[in-house]
DNA sequence: GCCTTTCTGTAATGATCAATAAATATATCT
DNA sequence: AGATATATTTATTGATCATTACAGAAAGGC
């Protein structure tokens, strides 16, 4: 049934897309609502009234990163057989992801809401969540190797989650500074440098 | 000799001492000047007085940082004698400043910057010239190792310095979600198991 | 003493911020 | 057609931003 009333004249799906684009490179505090307005080609009363307000637009837009850019990155972690090659294959997708010449470089998720005084509590709070579940992805991809006996049972998982996904925390920072794959690429190479020591039997 | 006119009433290193607790803590887009004045204890023309502006001040508070807290954290570097112990002793310093109870968590230059549109440009510029002559202190260190026979000469001393510093700007994040030394100390624990592997003999 | 110089407090500047009021336009429903 | 409902455009709101005019205060030089 269709709607009553006058119709929107713009796709909301494709002003979201626009907004995230905007959040990702200038952040929520450095996206302004005229920069906003301006990238999704419509008035701030039209941006209001489809998305609330700034703050939801932007938890919006996160939400939408995460499932576009943010799945693309994490899907190694779930297709790979082994857990060695999900990571390195994750690393490896996030240095061509941060390097990509068509898009903000490093991660909206991590770069975001770094500092607490610059942005509402609650988008604090979400990328904050969001991080900390990416965390635990990588935990839990660790825990499943366990239980396949692909690694030893004594393995600090929360440990080594909490390492690889710091690193990819630093390769957004770098990204910013250097957007060159070759950098990020050794970054990844460095971290998967440190596997077998992670992953070993800690018993001697 | 004495100064003429009326002589200032606050000390001006203890004024920019509190105003790089501010940034450090809000970040130079979240620090607004009613925050600063009121840290630092003095009214605005007394701080454009004494420091010119919003962004000039920001600089010379980030060389305070520098010349403080991050001296502490990169005197390691160079009193270590090893290379090896060099680094872990730097990742080990970080760890314990950026989860100080009494001072923000993570390091002002590290997430300062991070978005263009939100700071002035030679803001972003500062910060980030910063962190690439961190990269350069962390190499000249590999490449010293080298020169003394500590390590082999083949090492890409360039991907190395980048991986270590870009754990280093990981950790600043982590420590803004989780400040304890605990999840700290781990992402450096994991970093340094990657040594024998980064600076072995990459000849076969 | 007075003059000059510099600092301090108050109060204001124009700019930009996010958010909205009012009027008009365009659709469905009866 | 007329009523209702939603969207759009334009212009505006009050708040906050960084910065500064202005007048009084406190020092040295004469």
């Amino acid at each position: 049934m269709p709607e009553k009333g006058r119709p929107r004249s713009f796709d909301r799906a494709d002003a979201l897309m626009r907004a995230m684009q905007v959040f990702w490179e200038k952040g929520y505090e450095g996206a302004s609502l005229a920069a906003l307005t301006a990238a999704m080609g419509i008035n701030a009363p039209s941006l209001y009234a489809a998305f609330g307000c700034k703050e939801s637009l932007y938890l919006e837009a996160m939400e939408l990163y995460s499932q576009t850019v943010g799945t693309e990155i994490w899907a190694a972690l779930e297709t790979a057989p082994k857990a060695r090659e999900a990571i390195s294959r994750f690393l490896d997708a996030t240095a061509r992801a941060y390097s990509q010449a068509d898009t903000p470089h490093g991660c909206l998720i991590a770069l975001g809401g770094l500092h607490q005084a610059a942005v509402p509590q609650a988008v604090c709070d979400a990328v904050s969540r969001h991080r900390g579940e990416n965390i635990a992805k990588l935990r839990d991809r660790l825990e499943a190797a366990i239980a396949a006996g692909e690694l030893p049972a004594n393995v600090n998982t929360e440990a080594v989650a909490t390492f690889y996904a710091t690193v990819q925390h630093g390769m957004s920072i770098l990204a910013r500074d250097d957007g060159s794959y070759e950098s990020l690429k050794h970054v990844a190479d460095g971290a998967m440098a440190a596997w077998d020591v992670l992953t070993r039997d800690g018993k001697h």
